[in-house]
DNA sequence: TTTCAGGATGAATCTTCCA
DNA sequence: ATGGAAGATTCATCCTGAA
């Protein structure tokens, strides 16, 4: 069961547990460059004057709690500042973090990001499916929330699975928009009273494509700002550690409770398409060693312009220059580069077959009897 | 016609003119509380370093010129307070701003706006219907731009029609989020060469809204990085006045044409017919985010022949062979293609049911609640 | 005249490995 | 660290020219 723990000084990292105490202090007592992926929904700043009436007359329950307000933008800089220095310091340097926000507080979050030496991403706009209506019909409806994702620093390599992105979205590269609705429903977590559990609990589908998205299976992924614990939830189901920070001893219990009951999803639903790049190198030599190509054959371009031939030593000769497939493929088409495996093509049973096909081959082998 | 006037002190309002120079001291040129909307659409600062290809080897023609290039954030921060503090001055108590920009410096604009006393109405999010790709696959699609509307100060009367935009939405209330295609075709101003006359211009259906919603025929609406002129040619369609400042020529001779050329238009012209829409597209993807389907649950072929397990990324498993509903379906049913939506099914109580019972809950959501 | 295939292009902070 | 080579990578829209 997840246990809550009060960490007071460096130590090896309290994986799956709910930390208690002011994020700022608790981040500084965690190991540095120990952490995955951050993910931050601070305090909004919201700034609300009176109360919100439906036409129907019903009092919207809007954000008052005490954990929201702040004298100032400037004292709330200060502690943005002073959050996400602590939140850098724990990435390891291939990390990256989320924050999500509205326009209340966004551009001050986003700002402050760029001044601490994150590097931007992508701003990431979560378009609501069901937003609740502007009622004075004074502004636009409030459809939409922006979060952030960056690196620890620039050229850091993060970790993005486009492939399993573009998956979940019918094969096409997925955008910067993302329409989900806002959590409610069964989802919605209630207190004793049946009124919701917290103001801004976010929807678990968000969470589930920033973790498929951005970390692997085992990652840790740290919350400072924890609240009900979706961030949590959604890490243990997808099979990532997750760590979180909640000062609010309520929210701490709803949390607990509510990951206890999570399920992790079985191995086989957890792995992921994988792009090409993760895949290990084979160099087009083999091919020939392998006797999977003769030396002294002849490839085919796309749309068989050009030939060229193989030579014993896993280089191409074509039109009198001599050099890799990317190479001489590059030249033949007066092109910066060529990504030969896909460009070249040979001939079997009558049938134009690209190279890509073999190494495919050698591939499958591979991870049969890995070596 | 349009003429270009150099303004050196505070003088009456130069209408329906394009200014020559630096927009912070043409700006200081002229009296102040004259202006009801200013629209701006400052440099982004985009930070470019090498060359970008599409995998087909052609060149993206990137935005490089010397207008978009700043030595540091504090350099950047110290020009956006400036123009910002200029703009403020020139408007009216009950005036209002627009500020167009993307994660490269719209969190900087947004803060700084807060910190010079502007107050933020709504950030709006401009959705490309046809944005660029991300061709390296590295980053999520840029697919948007994000707007700002600020009024001159809490408790400004702004100007906003909002049984107008109403009507261009529909009859439903007006969001946040506005899909819109990018410039190009026709309107897509090209120089003596054929190549695009200014590598920002922004369509006129994004003003076209901004101007409806935000002003009323009369207003003057002030733009201090004019460009090729789209917030004049569409004030002057709308009946507003405008005033435009750019400092390169080669700008203001394309837009003092294009504008010379606009119309106004007459009532009958400004009634749209809107084409109606095919239904959306909801990836397979979705109903495993929402938690509609399990990573790891079993789904059940058309009389119950073949199965298949989720994952987490809405791609299928079943019989060693992975991919999309549709993929796996066709490869167990030997078929060329297969509709996955009406192939797979899934228990619920007992009852199997097609999985696009599920594509139609989320539709359903969609059209309650368009966006 | 209509349809279709092919080419061009849009505010982009767009690679990774090894020697 | 740095340079060179391997090699991975695109969606919607509009225009042109052929069929």
């Amino acid at each position: 069961m997840t246990k809550m723990t009060k960490i007071t000084s460096a130590s090896a990292l309290p994986l799956n547990t709910i930390l208690d105490g002011d994020c700022i202090d608790v981040m500084n007592s965690l190991p540095e460059a120990s952490v995955d992926l951050i993910f931050a929904d601070p305090p909004y700043n919201l700034q609300l004057k009176g109360d919100l009436h439906r036409p129907d007359n019903s009092r919207v329950d809007a954000v008052d709690d005490h954990w929201d307000q702040f004298a100032s933008f400037e004292v709330y800089d200060k502690f943005t500042k002073a959050w996400l220095k602590a939140a850098r310091r724990l990435l390891k340097p291939n990390g990256a973090i989320w924050v999500i926000g509205s326009y209340h507080n966004i551009f001050r979050v986003g700002a402050a990001l760029q001044d601490e030496g994150f590097w931007i991403l992508n701003d990431v706009v979560w378009r609501k499916a069901n937003p609740m209506p502007n009622f004075r019909g004074k502004r636009f409806t409030n459809a939409h929330e922006t979060m952030i994702w960056a690196s620890k620093g620039e050229g850091g390599k993060y970790t993005f699975n486009y492939e399993a992105l573009k998956s979940l979205n019918e094969g096409i590269q997925m955008r910067s928009d993302w329409v989900l609705p806002i959590c409610n429903g069964g989802e919605r977590l209630k207190d004793a009273n049946g009124d919701k559990a917290h103001p801004t609990q976010k929807p678990e589908g968000l969470l589930h494509r920033v973790l498929v998205g951005s970390t692997n299976p085992g990652d840790v992924v740290l919350d400072p700002f924890f609240g009900t614990g979706t961030t949590g939830a959604v890490a243990k189901m997808l099979g990532r550690d997750w760590i979180g920070i909640e000062r609010e001893a309520a929210y701490r219990e709803v949390a607990t409770r509510r990951i206890a009951d999570v399920r992790k999803y079985d191995k086989t639903a957890l792995e992921v398409t994988r792009a090409k790049r993760s895949e290990p190198r084979v160099p087009f030599g083999q091919l020939v060693e392998r006797g999977m190509l003769r030396p002294g054959e002849e490839l085919f371009s796309l749309g068989n312009r050009h030939k060229a031939k193989v030579r014993a030593d896993g280089t191409l000769i074509g039109n009198d220059v001599k050099g890799s497939i990317h190479q001489v493929g590059a030249h033949l088409e007066g092109a910066p580069s060529c990504n030969g495996w896909t460009y070249w093509h040979f001939k079997r049973d009558g049938k134009v077959v690209p190279i890509d096909v073999l190494r495919q081959q050698i591939r499958a082998e591979m991870e049969e009897r890995p070596h």
